[in-house]
DNA sequence: TTATCAAGGTCAAATAAAGTCAAAGAAGGA
DNA sequence: TCCTTCTTTGACTTTATTTGACCTTGATAA
């Protein structure tokens, strides 16, 4: 298979990730786009189909002047130790779900809340707010009345 | 990251205050920005954007003659400095409602959660889960087409 | 009490990035 | 070939920063 211009773009990009010390980088749209004789849009392209966040990559960035992007990989090792917790949650609002006290939509929606808005903190933190979430639902559903 | 000029006035503010006793300083805006080669205005600027109630600094100042401008940084220690960020998605939460986006009753469930599901964690982390949740409610609600 | 001057504030223009979107082109598969 | 999907491009939009002209406020000397 023939490299497209993305393809290179991506890679370049993942080798200068992992090479990097915390697996994050920070480049400047315009000035990738020289280096590879493209329009910035380019890059952007590449971003939005390449380092999603279903691929393990987070994307950051700033407008304006001395803007910049920022790519992190998160490691979905240091993420094993949340596993447990996190599984266990998401279990639980499964069975919530079945047993008809939260809808599959609610159901959707915690679990993307899950997923994505604990990212920032430790594993620890995120140990800690998961057995919390789940305890404060459990309380939630018992005091309306629900289950 | 390249630092612009805003950048470098914040990260010299926000030291000067960490350093000092109280977590609160005393700046002259002009000697300030002469001491940056730039214009006054620019300091406004970078106080404006950086160091905002949701940030958890306050500030105030005096116009004339032996006119000052004060930053401080609120300590932590009780919840009055979350309170803006909780409010403020509590509110996004009510407008998700009004809009029909989620139930009355998803709304009050996820009320409930921000009340008793982050009491274990420092304000500092609370304050930006809060964003982080605000923030990723919003992309939900975005993919899933609504609203 | 008033005039003067020394602060800080406001606002809008100029500039510098990055983002969006849709059209056009290329590659591959049925 | 024809259809679908992926890539490339560029015009236009949005956001962030920098600068400067002009405005407001407060202290103090006359």
């Amino acid at each position: 298979m023939k490299k497209s211009l993305a393809d290179r773009i991506e890679q370049y990009l993942k080798v200068l990730i992992e090479r990097s010390e915390d697996k994050q980088i920070e480049i400047q749209r315009a000035e990738l786009a020289e280096t590879f004789s493209c329009v910035p849009s380019q890059v952007t392209y590449v971003l939005n189909t390449r380092f999603t966040e279903d691929e393990g990559y987070l994307t950051e960035s700033r407008r304006g002047g001395k803007g910049f992007v920022r790519i992190t990989r998160f490691h979905f090792e240091s993420d094993a130790a949340v596993l447990p917790n996190r599984v266990e949650l998401m279990r639980y609002l499964e069975k919530l779900m079945e047993e008809g006290i939260i809808s599959q939509s609610e159901q959707g929606m915690l679990n993307h809340l899950i997923i994505y808005a604990f990212r920032d903190i430790t594993v620890d933190q995120r140990n800690r707010l998961f057995k919390s979430l789940h305890h404060v639902l459990t309380d939630y559903f018992n005091q309306t009345g629900q289950s």
